[in-house]
DNA sequence: TGGAAACTAGGTATTATTACCTAGACACAA
DNA sequence: TTGTGTCTAGGTAATAATACCTAGTTTCCA
């Protein structure tokens, strides 16, 4: 039997680079394309074969986590291990929600790279052990067992409150246009935050921008 | 004569790693030190010599353009160049009008980096080849002789209390941070908004991350 | 050597947000 | 039918932000 074929989807040649000699110095590891989006991955996946991809979840065109799903549902034989710069538990939540079987943090040293290749070719699942420090036992446990971790789902008046928090508009006035009292829209507020783990409304507006909820 | 002594500046150690083995693949040139963020590179460079500095414009603490005017004043003698994943023209007029030397893309390939390496190295100013296209006349020309364009209309310290309101942090926190009163955070942060015409902390915080004043 | 601009910081008052509760009406599913 | 979840809305308190002022110090440039 071959080498290990791996895949390498980042939009930064530098970065891929980068990877691909790390993983090249070390035997039995060998890097079998690169990507630079979420769709080009796709399109290589469906024209050759690989046993594991490198993800950036921060990727233009087709994002990280929503190229996540397709693999699963194209390629399920397919390991994916992200490779991010995000530290948010938010994103953490929803890579594992989307079934990626790592995730690893650009921090990390090379030699955690391997060891992270390593854990997820073994089937097991990988965290970046700057990520193991305060985890919250939820996710602790479902890890354990490869299990997905639920995924926040705003409800349909969230969302449009959401939309409008990060528009700009203050309770008040939100309030006044979906014809509710303050105190609700406070609720919602609220609520939202609780979900998403956000802390403060700058968090908020860049969640929802990121998102799309705005129209810029 | 030895080689020519590198120094890479990088938040994520995988980045550092891959720049790394890029460089020292070149005969001549060595990476004399790493540094994860602006105040460790500054450190760095007061016990030790070094020809150039690659580095991260979107480092924690002392952010990258920040670090370059210390950098300036304190060690004229080396050469910064930019890697960096951002290609907003704001942000290259920051680097140039901050003196850097050369200003390149994370998506570049290994040669361009040591393309980038290389012109710098002889005194000469670099800008990436995708960023090229459509630069702006004014820019252009300045670059042609080495000079620094106007930047921002926000002023250092401005700056410094808009990241931080991006980041989510309140008026009272970045008072303790930067040492300062809670009123003259409350002052700044008026004239932020005032300056950029912005109605709400939404806008503030949009207009923080299109310009790239946020590390996400 | 003026003057402008930046950075600092205080006063006072109003408005907004956040953090804790409780709780009723309604829809939908086990 | 009995939950579960959503949307609604109230109480109370503390904390944060905003909108108006004034004003001293420093820094830098014309």
């Amino acid at each position: 039997m071959g080498t290990y074929r791996i895949v390498i989807a980042d939009d930064h040649r530098l970065v891929r680079r980068g990877l691909r000699m790390m993983i090249e110095s070390c035997p039995g590891l060998e890097v079998a394309g690169e990507a630079d989006d979420g769709l080009e991955l796709l399109k290589l996946l469906g024209r050759m074969t690989a046993d594991m991809v490198l993800l950036d979840v921060s990727m233009p065109r087709l994002r990280g986590i929503e190229a996540v799903s397709e693999i699963r549902s194209l390629h399920p034989g397919i390991r994916v291990l992200i490779v991010t710069m995000h530290k948010r538990r938010e994103y953490i939540h929803h890579a594992f929600a989307a079934g990626v079987d790592g995730y690893l943090l650009k921090e990390d040293s090379d030699l955690e790279l391997i060891s992270a290749i390593e854990t997820v070719r073994r089937g097991k699942k990988y965290l970046s052990p700057i990520l193991q420090q305060d985890l919250p036992e939820e996710l602790a446990f479902l890890l354990r067992r490869g299990q997905h971790p639920q995924t926040a789902e705003l409800t349909v008046r969230e969302s449009e409150v959401l939309k409008l928090i990060a528009d700009g508009t203050s309770n008040r006035e939100i309030a006044d246009l979906l014809c509710i009292s303050a105190r609700t829209v406070e609720h919602h507020r609220a609520s939202i935050m609780k979900k998403l783990d956000l802390k403060s409304l700058a968090d908020l507006v860049k969640y929802a921008v990121r998102k799309g909820y705005t129209s810029e």
